[in-house]
RNA sequence: GGGCAAUUAGCUCAGUUGGUUAGAGCGUUUCCUUGACAUGGAAAAGGUCACAGGUUCGAGUCCUGUAUUGCCCACCA
């Protein structure tokens, strides 16, 4: 951003210059600077236009552009491109994530590369690593958005650990445990052996996975009876304190008072009754383990059972596990089975289906674990952000969101926000050594929701304080966690606008105006920054949040580098241009569906890239662009109809366009645009004006309609279509500052659109008859075509050059009263029939093949109608013009059978 | 256990409020190196819209159920 390339040169260069293939390594940069240079990016919150706002879902610092962010980021550019087109002030707010532990485990893994750990090297050392290593490699995905194409107002770009992102951080902390909305507790949490820090309940992800159920005997004190219990985690046996069954039990009443021995370690265990056991799953006796399962926890609260924690922080076994002590958590389980079998205590192992939470970010299978935490007391946020969405003061598109979004809000837990690892914003606390010593913190400290959390020598601050308000020590320890990430992501809509200060950004950027991101971070982000932004500033902090797809591989895989079956986006870059990956990715995603990509997709767009590029190459070369003056339309009437009816296909291709665009259509606006440049205006307009492109007019009707189709492209396609733009006439220095195209309704014309509907069927309909035929595209063909209404007949001579230039016709005839050369085949358009004469070629056993072939066609579709028409209801319920369409079809396919039936009868 | 998607041409997928003969790209077949483009042009073949019911004059589209696949959520000891 800072060093200046040159400015792109001066458009037209001289025809011969121009490629005959589009290269998009010799443009994209160019225009990438240029528009930085120009600061088109920028947004200003002094504009008296209206704002539009986009905060980008912040990317991984350590991130690289994957296939999921092209998506992403492209939707966003796309919105952003249109809205600034279309005379927004807009904003696209860039930055990166700190990504707490994804981060943490990157430097780590680089660090063992050296021999280190992070241990080894400490706190302070490890934290300035991976700030070193985010100056080094925190801007290879700034600069992967750049080759995107990305409009973002890049000198805003923030990252999360910034000083005022940090302070806002510390701000919504400190103002939380005010509110009595956070509070600190042992709870059993979500734990990762590997990562080694808590997890909150959205990180843990679960898979179902096939394991075993295992039933164990536990002998009943002083009797020779036994208790059948089922654990899929025998190993945490070595922590029971307890078994239990439901009250109504009958086959463990008796057992009410007595007590049991766990087995290995013959610790007696109480026998308890609870009505949340459920007595129809395994033997309907359950062991508890109150320091390593959330029920069995909840259960030791309920009946003041001990708790035992087997476990150190690796999942290794500690000294409550007796023998096993040291042994890694699956090892253990592998010796505790075997053991519990030779002592025949194992009774029976079952195969069951389950699911078992996993690190989101290491894939390790977590721990339920009891540890002291920080937490988010969540429902009385949630609360305001359920009406938000309920109210439509912000909408999901697609609406099946909605529910999924309010399904969690409503059953809103509580957030574990604490991690024990360094890189991350510290938690705001402080305590005091002294204070703790002379009044120690009580084990089972109960927050009360609403009301403040204090412990005796705890500080809570927005800057380290400096002394202790009790004792006035001045050695004051901060309490050694970061908080989760998210906790600084879900301040995003307004942290990178300023908050807390007032700042005149925030007055005018929020509340933003659509929120792109994938359905995968709904809870973690979404619905997070929903309840933060009505809390903070009073607002939700987004009109639309727009759900897209997952981009998965071929066969339906997530992408991933590790799977090795990923599309490299800047691959595609490479070799087929930043449009044509654009191009690729929209085109195949629809309204909030998964998206499938491979290579080949992504041709497609490189293709459509290379035909704009020729098309416009060849309106150049026939172009007097010193002498056109896009402002000075000719008159209507003095264009020829083919100029008319181009103008009035784009005037409804305006239309379509922007209301796809309106509708997040985006994929549908692409098609259109497609279907309209290649086969309306390449296919058609180029080919049937080329005799008559010399005319003033149709030079006005060529650059407009270039004009105004790139314009339109432009959002999808920001460089081809700069790079062109440049070089044909147009009015001002950029596309992308170029106002979006309006409809001119007086260009828009049925008539001649109806006219040249026939008029291109009926050079089809020849083209037809000479490809089956096999006529040589060289050959001329004479050919006769009877239009036995006035309507046709005027339509059929007036543009009958048209026909003669485009079906390499010799010799036309039009009348209402031809009659068929001899030798001829037959085609038929509406009620035109058409003979193309076949001197010598024509075999009439296969003609009447064709033409019986036509008939049977014909009188299926007949016989279709005719039904329906003969039903009464259908006359009398049916809407009358789609009766009355029904009537006239079947008169013209009357009409056409009793024409085929005299073709057979005329043949040869 | 609950929920959400998906099922349409050989392949990958579109198909707003139900309304002529269901579309695209890729692939396939035939022809064409014609002064914009072979990353191209012309023409064509290819579909009982997963299945079974129902609503309706009329269903790919609405309703119910079934099957298959994928995803999300859930204290599935």
């Amino acid at each position: 951003m800072s060093a200046q390339p040159p400015v792109p040169p001066a458009p037209a260069p001289s025809q011969d210059e121009i490629s005959k293939v589009y290269n998009p390594k010799l443009v994209e940069k160019t225009w990438y600077q240029f528009w930085l240079k120009k600061g088109y990016f920028k947004a200003s919150s002094k504009s008296r236009k209206k704002p539009y706002t986009i905060v980008i879902p912040p990317p991984n610092v350590t991130g690289i552009l994957h296939m999921g962010h092209g998506l992403n980021n492209t939707l966003q550019d796309i919105l952003t491109r249109f809205k600034r087109m279309q005379g927004y002030e807009t904003l696209w707010m860039p930055g990166t994530d700190h990504a707490g532990i994804a981060t943490q485990n990157v430097v780590e893994k680089s660090l063992r590369e050296e021999g280190l750990t992070r241990h080894s090297l400490g706190r302070e050392k490890f934290v300035e690593r991976v700030w070193k290593w985010r100056e080094k490699y925190g801007n290879t995905i700034i600069r992967q958005l750049h080759r995107l194409g990305s409009s973002c107002d890049w000198d805003r770009t923030r990252f999360t650990m910034d000083e005022g992102l940090s302070r806002a951080v510390r701000e919504v902390f400190v103002r939380l445990y005010e509110k009595g909305l956070i509070y600190r507790g042992k709870y059993i949490i979500n734990w990762c052996p590997r990562c080694q820090t808590a997890l909150s309940d959205e990180e843990a992800q679960h898979k179902e996975i096939t394991g075993h159920l295992y039933h164990l005997k536990y002998m009943i004190e002083g009797t020779d009876e036994h208790v059948t219990i089922a654990t899929t985690r025998p190993e945490t046996m070595l922590g029971d304190t307890a078994i239990g069954f439901h009250p109504s039990d009958d086959r463990y009443k008796h057992l009410a008072g007595k007590t049991a021995i766990l087995p290995l370690l013959n610790r007696r265990l109480r026998i308890i009754q609870d009505e949340t056991i459920d007595p129809k799953f395994g033997t309907g006796a359950l062991k508890i383990t109150p320091a390593h399962d959330p029920v069995d926890f909840q259960l030791a609260q309920k009946h003041g059972l001990d708790f035992v924690n087997i476990m150190n922080p690796d999942a290794t076994l500690n000294e409550n596990a007796g023998p096993y002590k040291g042994l890694d958590r699956f090892e253990a389980r592998k010796k505790i089975i075997a053991e519990l079998e030779d002592r025949r205590i194992l009774l029976e192992t079952k195969e069951h289906l389950h699911s078992v939470g996993h690190c989101y970010r290491c894939q390790t299978v977590i721990e339920p674990y009891l540890s002291p935490q920080w937490f988010v007391h969540m429902k009385p946020l949630a609360k305001p952000a359920i009406a938000a969405v309920k109210d439509g003061r912000t909408e999901f598109v697609p609406k099946r969101w909605t529910k999924v979004y309010l399904d969690w809000m409503t059953n809103i837990k509580d957030w574990c926000v604490s991690r024990q690892i360094w890189w991350g914003h510290r938690i705001p606390v402080w305590y005091c050594p002294p204070c703790r010593a002379k009044s120690p913190v009580p084990d089972g400290k109960k927050y009360v929701p609403g009301t403040r959390y204090t412990e005796p020598g705890m500080i809570v601050a927005r800057e380290a304080p400096t002394r202790c308000p009790d004792c006035g020590n001045k050695d004051l320890i901060q309490d050694e966690d970061v908080l989760d990430t998210w906790f600084s992501s879900w301040l995003w809509p307004f942290s990178t606008l300023g908050w807390p200060d007032k700042n005149p950004d925030l007055k005018f950027f929020y509340p933003t105006s659509t929120l792109v991101t994938g359905y995968e971070i709904i809870f973690f982000w979404v619905a997070r920054m929903m309840m933060a932004g009505i809390e903070f500033m009073g607002k939700e902090p987004f009109k639309q949040v727009y759900i897209h797809g997952i981009v998965r591989d071929e066969t339906g895989a997530k992408m991933s580098k590790s799977l090795g079956n990923a599309v490299d986006p800047i691959d595609i870059i490479d070799e087929y241009g930043a449009d044509a990956l654009r191009y690729g990715i929209i085109s195949i995603t629809a309204e909030g569906q998964d998206v499938y990509a491979s290579k080949e997709k992504f041709e497609v767009g490189r293709n459509f890239a290379n035909k704009i590029w020729n098309a416009a190459r060849f309106v150049l070369m026939n172009l007097d662009t010193k002498s056109i003056n896009l402002k000075k339309a000719p008159r209507l009437s003095s264009l020829s109809p083919v100029d008319r009816w181009i103008l009035s296909r784009m005037n409804r291709t305006i239309e379509d366009i922007t209301g796809c665009l309106d509708r997040s259509r985006f994929n549908e606006a692409l098609q259109v645009l497609y279907d309209f440049f290649w086969h309306q205006f390449c296919d058609w307009y180029l080919e049937l004006t080329k005799p008559n492109i010399q005319s003033k007019e149709t030079q006005w009707v060529l650059a407009t309609v270039l004009d105004n189709t790139l314009k339109l492209m432009h959002p999808f396609m920001p460089f081809v279509t700069e790079e062109i733009w440049q070089k044909v006439p147009h009015e001002g220095e950029s596309i992308m500052v170029a106002p979006w195209p309006k409809v001119n309704k007086r260009q828009i014309d049925r008539k001649v659109e109806a006219e040249l509907e026939l008029i291109l069927g009926e050079i089809q309909a020849i083209r037809n008859v000479r490809s089956a035929w096999q006529i040589n595209p060289k050959e001329s063909v004479t050919v006769a075509v009877k239009a036995s209404r006035d309507r046709e007949l005027k339509v059929l001579q007036k543009y009958s050059t048209y026909v003669v230039q485009m079906a390499k016709v010799s010799s036309l005839q039009i009348g209402k009263h031809v009659t068929r050369p001899k030798e001829s085949a037959v085609a038929n358009i509406g009620r035109v029939e058409t003979y193309v004469v076949l001197s010598g070629l024509i075999d009439v056993a296969v003609e009447r093949q064709r033409i019986e072939a036509a008939l049977e066609e014909v009188e299926k579709m007949m016989r279709a109608l005719e039904g329906r028409l003969k039903n009464e209801e259908f006359v009398k319920k049916a809407p009358k013009e789609i009766v009355e369409k029904e009537r006239r079809r079947a008169e013209e396919l009357d009409n056409r059978k009793r024409r085929l039936e005299e073709n057979l009868r005329t043949l040869a």
